[in-house]
DNA sequence: GATGAATGAGATTTCATTCAT
DNA sequence: TATGAATGAAATCTCATTCAT
């Protein structure tokens, strides 16, 4: 026992490595203006080594995307622990969304970007497998948080757990993505700050699921 | 009498036909993968024809964009027009976005992708001064639903008129695009249909801004 | 005697009023920035009409050469009025270029392309008719002025006219374009202004050709 | 010894493969009618490769003429090896550029052109640092030159060698560029040789700066 | 395993000139 | 006579990916 687990353990190292280069590139150049050469000269190695890792491209930032997303969880799961009540729990679940944006904006346009671009993957890699485990993993904590909310008669009693997370969530992250963009103009036009319309959504998003 | 306006005619009418050869190849393309080459083959045009008609690509691919808005805008107008009450014209505000997707989601995708790509247009065309017209007189028609429905006493007083309907609008628009590409995924793995789905989120909304 | 003439006079007119046009064009845009499509805007006309004036782009640009050509001839005839003696006939003779230059360097620049760039013409326009005679008549008045000099006394009896002309010439024309070019770095680099260079210039030929 | 080594040489090798294909195309073209795509296909290769070893269209014909000045430079530093006095070696340099103009007519007209046309370089290419440095080495030769025949007294002192070294190369050129095109029309109107041009330049120049 | 070299396949844009009216 | 419309023919440059070593 040794030498095929060096040899694994510098493989990962290696590959690492890469991601860190892309993800710096991708932080500094913005994402879609990334390119492989820049990546490899970053990573201090040929072109055609990435591809002794990355089938291509498109997966070398699937892997920078799942490194966001992994933050982003972690990030929902630190809050949540400071979380006294299912309420306050809700309340830090959509908070946290709009700091990961505000903390990690390019994480977040890669996040939104392979949300909202489904490529055909050879969906058989293990990244992929590890992006749907997490993706289960997460929405399974937000739906028994609701029935939880539901048992302790906070939430209606009338909401479908499963519709009404995929709903909150699709909306959460859509509406942020459209706000990280437009947020100049809504500043500039209507001084609407980025904190009084989190909380404008905060209070909507309550009245719509809270039980009074 | 008038040559002139003879020519204006034909002159908008070829600038129609190549937007609707270049919708065509968009539409069949794919947005990303459209070349001028492609539209001015499929226009039967040269490619520096379309040049006499469009300051660039991206003015040309506006101006499919701005189709797809007159649309919406269009089927929003309609639709409210046999509305009832407030309540229902709000209703059916939201439907309405839901089902131009529907319809015509190659238009919905170009919606969203001008969005969310703010580019450095040359904003000084009269299409652009169109579109932010349309756009102005849209979100007034929404806010002005909103205080009609807060004097008839259904909407809560609370609520932030212009925040409100900022939020709703972005969060419905980004919901409805996360969902046309996930769609698939969440048929097939939750079992959750549009229609449910639409109910759900119109409940939901209702639940967030009526005042009972 | 009449209708025949009046169009001569207008079409006389019209073809000035283009060469108006690309001149301040090309004095603007620079010499190789020039499109006719510029040309046809600042004249108000259209491009197809340049065409029925002028064979070609060339042949327009020719046109401006010309005029630039007879403010040079003009102005080297107006110094020589004021001269008085044969010596200090030469001597203006020199500095009127380097004056041309200053206050024409577009022209200047025309002059020097037209120059080196022995293009197929049709040499049988009108235009190329008066070119040579200009040219010739100006050549001519140089040789005399060599051969005066020589019968005062003032200059070598070893020189022969007509090569000494043409050298000077050659090398004057030649030496002013490229300090027109290098100007800037000369100045910077060496601290040689253009009035030392002009001095300097002006006693080397007479050095050359003077008689002592 | 050594792959990097050969790796180089190959390199070096490849790069003076591109250059000779390119200057085959410039020679038979004409030089504002290269193209990249030309150059591509004369050297077998495909056009992206030319820009792994060329930044830009400009560098490489820049290589091209950087070729035409070592081969300019050499040929006067050979002539000047067989000059036995000053005099001597100022006739020579005098005759060499007539001599280079004649048998590379085509790196003449490159070398005339870089010399009027200033572009807008990144300088910071190793063939700039080169071209800037052979430059300035041949340039200290010429007024060394002139320092000298001061010096023995056959050069007049009352000449300022920088001005005077600048003025005679420029005229020299300038005159030499504009010779090579008239050429035709001077021996069919003129009946005056190049010889006999050359001679009397030789001439001219001599009782310009001669001391006697 | 690592990589420098090579490239196929475009992409957008420009402009002098012609032609139908 | 005048012209708007149309275009052929380029031109430069980019980049993900493969291949030979």
């Amino acid at each position: 026992m040794g030498v095929a687990e060096r040899r694994e353990r510098e493989r990962l190292q290696r590959r690492n490595d890469i991601i860190d280069a892309a993800e710096r590139v991708v932080f500094k150049e913005g994402f879609d203006r990334v390119t492989m050469a820049a990546i490899a000269e970053k990573a201090e190695l040929g072109k055609a080594t990435l591809y002794l890792y990355f089938k291509n491209k498109e997966d070398l930032l699937f892997a920078i995307f799942l490194r966001g997303q992994e933050i982003l969880f972690k990030m929902v799961d630190d809050s949540l622990k400071k979380a006294k009540s299912t309420r306050n729990k809700i309340e830090i679940l959509l908070k946290v969304i709009f700091r990961f944006q505000s903390k990690h904006p390019d994480y977040f346009n890669l996040f939104f970007y392979f949300m909202t671009n489904r490529i055909e993957f050879s969906k058989d890699t293990e990244d992929h497998r590890r992006n749907e485990e997490m993706d289960q993993a997460f929405l399974n904590k937000w739906i028994l948080l609701v029935d939880e909310g539901k048992q302790e008669g906070i939430i209606r009693k009338d909401l479908n757990p499963l519709p009404t997370v995929l709903l909150i969530w699709m909306q959460l992250i859509g509406m942020i993505k459209i706000y990280s963009v437009i947020e100049p103009e809504v500043n500039q036009l209507f001084r609407i700050k980025r904190s009084v319309l989190m909380n404008e959504y905060t209070k909507l998003i309550f009245q719509g699921i809270l039980d009074t």
